[in-house]
Formats: C-alpha cells, structure tokens, sequence
DNA sequence: AGCATCTATAAGTCGAGACTTATGGATGCA
DNA sequence: TGCATCCATAAGTCTCGACTTATAGATGCT
C-alpha cells in the first residue's frame, strides 16, 4: 500500500496526529478516536495494522497493552516526494527557519508569481464534507 | 475531498509529477499517463477534473487546447500537516546532514539504532506491487 | 484455576471511486 | 460549411477497502 493511501483515511490521520505526542496504548487510541468517528474497536485496531505494517508505526507491548509509537520514515518519504512542489510556495517565503530546517531548493523567479487563485479546494486538517 | 485521497490515486500522482516541470496539454498529459497505467482518455480527464477541483491544479484554455499547471496550495497544506512530525527526522540531523539524507533518500540513518521493524512497508517514490 | 481485560483476527456486508464506452460541445482548418 | 481534433461529461459496471459482529489469544488478578 503506498504512503498516500495510508494517509487518504481520516480516522488513520487522526491516530498519527494522536500519535505525533509520544506514546499511547491501542485501547487508548480506540477509545478516542473510536469516539471521534463513531467507529468501534476492531475498525481502530485493523487502521493500526495498517499503520504497522506499512511502517507508520511501531508497537511495543507492555504487560497485555500494546503501545504504538510514530515511525516517521513513510512521512519523511511523503516529505521528500513534496522537494519537487517546494520551489511553488518556497519562493514567497522569507522563512529562513524553515529552509534551515530543510534543504533549500529555492531560486529562479520566472515572473510569474503564482497568485494562488483557486479558493474551492477543501485543505488539510479538518474533517468535514459530504 | 481531502488533499490525501486526492493524492492517494497513483494517476494523479503521476499527473502532478508531469505538472511539476511546467504547463502542460490535457491531451499530452493523457497520452503520457495513459500509456503509463494503461488507461483510456476519459479517464484521465476524470482525474484532472479532480485536480482542479480539489486545487491541485490550473487550466488556460489556448485555442482549443487545455493547457494544465500546478496549483501547490493543497501540497502546502500537506507540508503543514507533516510539520508536526518533522521532529522525527530533523532532531538529530543539523541542516547539513539533512541535506545529505534528503539527496541519499536513505531510510535509515547509518547512527539511529530506530529498528524500523517492519521490513516491508512500500514507499513513496514508485508505483508497483498489486 | 477461573474470570476479566486488552487487543487482534475472521468473515461478511456495503458504499465509494476508478474504469469503461458512448457522446456532446468547441475550436481549427479545408 | 463540413470535417477533424481536442477535451469534457454521462451512465453503468466492478473492484477495493472500511465497517460490522463474532471470536480467539494473552496477560493480570483473586
């Protein structure tokens, strides 16, 4: 299964997102997130494969709970697949922050500047829609 | 639609990474990716539909041509979202070693013990596996 | 040992979306 | 004006994956 398609669900995004803050038990996760969704244990736990056995996380048992934990390289992949969409957005940005914290691809303005139009586009981090 | 189902679909994938290096015709861009996966016209104009609607993408109109370019506002978006996992990989690179894992592509950095226990999970990068 | 808790898997249902063929609207050109 | 080309949409089929209920394996507690 490729990077994206894992990161297409909603609810496996929300587990990494939960994920993203340290540690955290199955029955912790399918509790919250179970909630959030409306979906029950087995739903959670067969995301949590998923996220396993695609290399999004890694478990760790302790007694009878299992704690998962990020594993970042599928997302530093995603990351890495972005390089080439950077030199769009890269060019406005004075971050210098940012581009310390990667590598800097930015130069050559072709003069036209991108005005960033089209304000249809649903966005990343909220889960709404039909 | 979320920008991760749009970019779960390796056709739109492939169609952003053609858009990457520049404008391009709606009718070149069919053939390319056609040939690619093996699908039909129609198809693939489905898939650009569902690039400009989701803001992936752009369309001029020239003559009787569609010429389509990328829109990078969604990937953005996406950027953003990894933000919160970026500690993962940057934490124990300096900006140097960053740019040298960015270039390698390495998934295990050659210090990190990080035992990355399943071996299995596919990445971003290629399009294969059923 | 017996029971409760935690988590994973199995089997089956159902809906979303990716594809096909067919077709229509625009533009270009003779 | 008539035809060819370019591209989009419509309608219908079919596969895939997300969910459900049911259940099994492991560990902990008394």
């Amino acid at each position: 299964m490729h990077a994206f398609d894992v990161l297409g669900d909603p609810v496996r995004r929300r587990l990494l997102e939960l994920l993203a803050d340290g540690e955290r038990s199955a029955g912790d996760l399918a509790a919250a997130v179970g909630a959030e969704f409306g979906i029950c244990q087995p739903a959670v736990s067969q995301h949590l494969r998923l996220l396993r056995e695609n290399g999004f996380a890694r478990v760790r048992a302790e007694g009878t709970r299992r704690l998962y934990a990020v594993d970042a390289a599928p997302l530093r992949d995603v990351d890495v697949w972005l390089d080439r969409f950077r030199r769009y957005w890269d060019q406005h940005l004075d971050a210098l922050a940012t581009e310390l914290a990667r590598g800097r691809r930015a130069r050559r303005t072709p003069g036209g500047p991108a005005p960033t139009s089209a304000g249809e586009g649903p966005v990343v981090g909220s889960e709404e829609e039909s």
